[in-house]
DNA sequence: TACCAAAAGTTGAAAATTTAATCATTCCGG
DNA sequence: CCGGAATGATTAAATTTTCAACTTTTGGTA
């Protein structure tokens, strides 16, 4: 089975069950977000990602690998928070070509607001869905796709 | 803890790694399927869904349904695959607003090529590194969340 | 039959993303 | 210490996607 050119039906329901299932929900959440808080998903990872870090900052590099998402990307997509007035940079002391992308007051409150309401859809849409168990395999499965990309 | 404002700890950790491996998973897909083929995940799902349906032609709206694309999206890319020589359209006898797409049998062979390329990378990025078991917990998780988004 | 709301699809412009090229700086082998 | 390769980040242009508006046709209903 595993050597074979295609997927066993097996596999192959349960991968379109996850094309199906994850894009489905992607944009739900999208929407959700641009609906309640006219933000993006993206903009919102770029959020969480320095909430999290220490002193609410990360260099653009660091940022760009935690969001996954491609440093050009992330450029633009940070001057749009910039406007916004969300995120604002700083150049790197120890290094002239790195910019720190950091957090500002506004930025965190913003990301609060829209992290109860992001949070409840997730909650909503995913996490009471899915079995207990299931959900623990869910994180198995993809920690380990992420750890043979990684 | 399942009524709470913000998620469990172990829910959130397996939502991350969710997030985090799904992410990669596509981003690298894409890559693959681009570099390979120059086809995006996006038309290579419309070919999919067009080379499964009856006749291989699908109208617009069921083609959007099944690809998870919006009408929009779906017109423009429609009309890229199409001049492309992968797709071509004709008109619904029984309703004069309806549109066939329809796969020519140049877009159904570049289909067949890229799909060999692309589901030996799926086996090798997803299912391969996936319990058998968990790869069936993933795929009765992501049924229930089309389900209670469909 | 005559409306009028809803559905199918397209369009064009705006917004976001990708791609490739560029610039400045840092790193490292000789 | 020098010179070239590599890194960090940005930019401009091309491509793709979204958004809102619009046309045509259908379906229901009064």
């Amino acid at each position: 089975m595993s050597g074979s050119h295609w997927l066993a039906a097996t596999e192959q329901r349960d991968w379109r069950a996850y094309i199906e299932g994850s894009a489905r929900l992607s944009d739900a959440l999208e929407q959700d977000l641009k609906a309640r808080h006219g933000m993006s998903l993206a903009e919102y990872e770029i959020l969480v990602q320095l909430s999290e870090a220490p002193e609410r900052r990360l260099r653009m590099a660091e940022l760009a690998a935690s969001a996954i998402q491609s440093r050009s990307r992330l450029t633009h997509t940070v001057a749009r928070l910039e406007s916004k007035g969300f995120v604002s940079r700083a150049d790197c002391p120890t290094d002239k070509r790195g910019v720190y992308a950091l957090l500002t007051d506004e930025g965190f409150a913003a990301l609060r607001r829209a992290a109860v309401d992001h949070v409840a859809a997730v909650r909503d849409l995913f996490i009471d869905v899915i079995d207990a168990g299931e959900l623990a395999a869910v994180g198995r499965a993809f920690r380990a796709v992420a750890a043979r990309l990684g």
